[in-house]
DNA sequence: CAATGATATCAATTTATGTTTATATATTAT
DNA sequence: ATAATATATAAACATAAATTGATATCATTG
């Protein structure tokens, strides 16, 4: 029961829809959402932390980032975000979508990608 | 985006799982709730409220009485609930079931129906 | 119309959740 | 090693939700 209930009281956050809304377009890492959203990034942490409790999502450690992305091994959890996901309005995560873009072009522009040295940093926070 | 919110919110607590569960046998006025799930009456109103609120309950007032019933209008609300029915552990609604079974037992035997005459009481609460 | 019963609402309290600032941990670069 | 960076965790605080006991409301009966 108390499984199941995690999984609702993940999805009944507005923060936790618009970071699911994010991993919709792939794999992100933390700072990519922090910058997304235009939050602190405990906050972030601690929003993933519940989707990640929820089986919502599933992460991947490598080097000092952490990337995260929707988990599609349970089919009542993917149906249920596929359809949750449909329903939130586009007005609500269009500025997290824009942030991102942005934030990720800064990246490549910059060499500030993935695997690149620390002085080329990724979030510059 | 608030109102898929108040959904999940609504779905995100056991008593109201429960609530849900017995209105899947079919319609109950608030004492038939409050004597299967074993609380106390304001609650069971409290929790009723907030999953009318969401949308996913539907009242009708008889007289004195106020019976619920799952409101089947909108199909989003529908399917969720009912693929979230089916995954609520036998074992968690059980007894709830079984004191609701003798509460109509009772109220049939002693004439204790919705309709009957006040000194023919419905709860003896 | 007084009394009773079913339900709703309120105020007070407790408990749970989310937010923030500061700091710890771990990884990589120099 | 030291410094820098990405993320996590902790502690303090703020806000929201749930619980309870008391009471209001409203329909019905006597």
């Amino acid at each position: 029961m108390q499984e199941l209930l995690n999984i609702f009281k993940a999805l009944s956050d507005e923060t936790r829809l618009r970071i699911l809304k994010l991993l919709e377009l792939g794999e992100l890492c933390v700072c990519d959402i922090t910058a997304a959203l235009d939050i602190i990034q405990p906050k972030v942490s601690f929003h993933l932390s519940a989707l990640k409790g929820a089986g919502l999502l599933r992460d991947r450690r490598q080097g000092r980032w952490t990337h995260y992305r929707l988990d599609d091994s349970d089919l009542f959890r993917r149906m249920l975000v596929l359809s949750v996901m449909e329903r939130v309005p586009e007005e609500a995560v269009a500025a997290d979508r824009k942030r991102l873009r942005a934030f990720m072009e800064g990246k490549e522009a910059t060499g500030k990608v993935v695997g690149m040295p620390a002085n080329k940093r990724c979030c510059g926070r």
